[in-house]
DNA sequence: CGCGCAATTGACTGCCCTCAAAAAGCGTGG
DNA sequence: CCACGCTTTTTGAGGGCAGTCAATTGCGCG
């Protein structure tokens, strides 16, 4: 609970954005082996760092970018979490996606050179600027960097289509779980507890990326612990029982 | 209707694929403007033809792809339509789109070198083989064609995220009339009627595409009729009123 | 302590799904 | 040509899941 304590006393939603210049090198970041980096020697990895600008640090409630910022680059989340989100014409938010570290974010912007989304930081965190132009420069020259980023883009994709499986397909208590799911799996990868974590988003963005409403979720919640899998304690979660976690994300019933 | 029928007798779900070899050219095609080789010159298109396999006749019903095939194509839509779609791991079908004429197909399975999602046609249809290996060689030459496949798979994203917000915060009605909307611009972007169309897909694709049942589906599509918005007689659609289809699509009640 | 915000819980409503039957379209075979 | 069967679509009746509305609780902060 303290880390929840600290993140509602920096709930100042003044846009600060600080820039910092240390030495920093993808070789030596914790991430590089999920991140743009990954599988690289050391000499590209070299050359992809020339081109990486400042690490940036986001206060959390601040834009990293926002709907219809002109497009520069591409950002690699350091640490810390950020949600995406849309907007319908008549003003509806619909959140596309929590991305935590070694993610890639803005691939919206490609298309027409305008963000199509707002990214807002869910807690205090640092991406790397990763200037689109420049990359695709490098591009011509470093074949295996470029089919690495068309897989991590690709991917983008398919994880886009999976979350309308889960618009589409799912009622509440199965949506909730492959959320859930989803999230245990994308800690395991970076090494953390695939059962114990923080929820970084509030009920209202879970309810909204999964078309649901917040007193819905908070029912689930309630319902799973009556069920006995999970304990949750404002934003602390603990996942009882994985297995049958998993069971009711992949669509079996109670 | 002759067209309707025409589908209908062609109902043999046998999966013939032929090959044919012409002359095929982006320069002389009529969907160089919308396809891949948008903006492109005429020496550059001519290298990207090289490179472009056969054109594939894919009847209606039959697949262009499997999920679990290796990846060796994307497919550029010469004419004819297709749906493509995923299954959850109980089996659940989510048709993630349908694609016409211009479009680009299996951008899924760049990820993992194998397709994520089947494509099918939904009529005879014929698609352009474009081998993805070579198409990655062509790039370290071409920056500009890079740039603009960057900008194609953006636009994917993009538009995954919209069907997201579709699926998300719209109720059955707005659903309905915005995936209306949406196939009236892109027949009136290659030159068709944006009123008069026919719809290549079944009530249940639709419906799956929606997040709805054949029985809504069919519902708001009567409902539509009565409010005077459109005439819908099978799979011949005309829409009497796009604006105020447009206006239910952005999110006006009633 | 009171205020503001987030989350929980309860009661009720309604949209859309389910179940069911009828109608319409299309191919086959007499 | 029409009868028949199969599939798709339409229409109706009823029910359930999740939304809406509302009240309460808990937490942090002034």
């Amino acid at each position: 609970m303290n880390q929840v304590m600290d993140h509602r006393a920096a709930r100042t939603f003044i846009p600060v954005i600080t820039r910092s210049e240390p030495q920093h090198h993808c070789a030596s970041c914790s991430l590089h082996e999920i991140c743009l980096p990954m599988g690289m020697n050391l000499p590209d990895m070299n050359r992809l760092d020339k081109i990486i600008g400042r690490r940036r640090r986001v206060a959390r409630g601040s834009y990293l970018y926002r709907i219809d910022d002109p497009f520069e680059n591409l950002y690699a989340v350091r640490f810390g979490h950020f949600k995406t989100r849309q907007f319908s014409a008549e003003g509806d938010e619909q959140v596309t996606g929590f991305e935590m570290a070694g993610e890639l974010l803005g691939w919206d912007a490609i298309g027409t050179d305008r963000h199509q989304c707002e990214a807002i930081a869910l807690e205090d965190s640092e991406v790397c600027d990763i200037p689109f132009h420049s990359l695709e420069g490098l591009f011509g020259e470093m074949p295996k960097l470029l089919h690495h980023f068309h897989r991590l883009m690709s991917r983008e994709i398919t994880g886009k289509q999976s979350v309308m499986l889960l618009l589409g397909n799912m009622q509440a208590e199965q949506k909730m779980a492959a959320f859930l799911a989803n999230l245990s799996s994308r800690y395991a990868a970076r090494g953390y507890s695939s059962t114990h974590f923080q929820l970084r988003m509030s009920r209202e963005d879970m309810g909204n990326f999964l078309g649901l409403t917040i007193e819905s979720i908070s029912r689930l919640l309630s319902k799973f612990k009556k069920m006995g899998l999970l304990h949750v304690d404002g934003r602390e979660l603990q996942i009882l029982d994985l297995p049958a976690m998993r069971k009711l994300a992949a669509g079996a019933d109670q």
